[in-house]
DNA sequence: GTGTATAATGATAATCGTAATCATTATTGT
DNA sequence: ACAATAATGATTACGATTATCATTATACAC
């Protein structure tokens, strides 16, 4: 039996910060921004509620880069750029119509949900240093 | 200075192996492949060579599924499809054209060397079941 | 072949992001 | 207020990966 939601300050404060930034967070850096506001917030209630947001769709993971988990609570379409150099995760555009995860399901016979296309180099700041 | 690479018949069994099979091993599956032929091989051998090829470009690391990092010696251009239920790792065709880079490059004015595309889904033998 | 320099390895311990545990607190509905 | 239970804080446990260091293997000059 699935369990009912109960309303949290917390969760709600997590989910709006998440919502808050261009950036692409990791739950240090929630927890961070979080802590002068809420000081008895503790690391282990971001990581549990990064984890159900995942599970419900209500955040995305952008995927692990240096062992370190990157969350967007912008669940459109579009891609990412991640520099080598210094870690920053950027924004794209689309870049690709909205069949490709049909035509993967087409190719695999399987259903794909959802698909993550992330470029991999130097940004615009890192690529002349 | 960079240090210069000395023969390494370990190092050559272990890319070796990476190249014979069509999974997306892990550092573990690597082990246990050598294991029966090399039985004083050690797990940490396994993760020095995976992160010098990795950093040498002669393979390539399709991500960190379940907190595990895959990787693949087919460096050519291709998609591939992670199955949420089982775990299993495919190929897909590249399914989009080469000018990608470019296009990121252009949008972002820095320089993307290359892209990674994961769906995520249920494989044809999880979807019904 | 012997010797020297040093890259590579095995065994082990350390790291560190994340998940589990459990007693306590907060929320919901009566 | 009260009972039921979801959510949290504090802490511990976990597990994949990385670092350490003494030992071994490779390359190369002589």
């Amino acid at each position: 039996m699935e369990t009912t939601r109960k309303h949290s300050f917390k969760r709600d404060e997590i989910l709006r910060v998440l919502r808050s930034t261009k950036r692409h967070p990791d739950a240090a850096w929630v927890y961070e921004q979080l802590r002068p506001v809420i000081p008895d917030l503790s690391l282990g209630t971001v990581y549990r509620n990064l984890a159900l947001f995942k599970r419900e769709g209500e955040i995305l993971s952008v995927g692990v880069f240096d062992g370190i988990e990157h969350f967007d609570a912008d669940t459109s379409p579009h891609a990412h750029f991640v520099c080598r150099r210094c870690g920053a995760i950027l924004d794209l555009p689309a870049l690709t119509d909205g069949a490709l995860d049909a035509e993967a399901s087409r190719l695999t016979g399987g259903t794909a949900q959802r698909h993550e296309i992330v470029f991999y180099g130097l940004c615009a700041d890192c690529k002349d240093s």
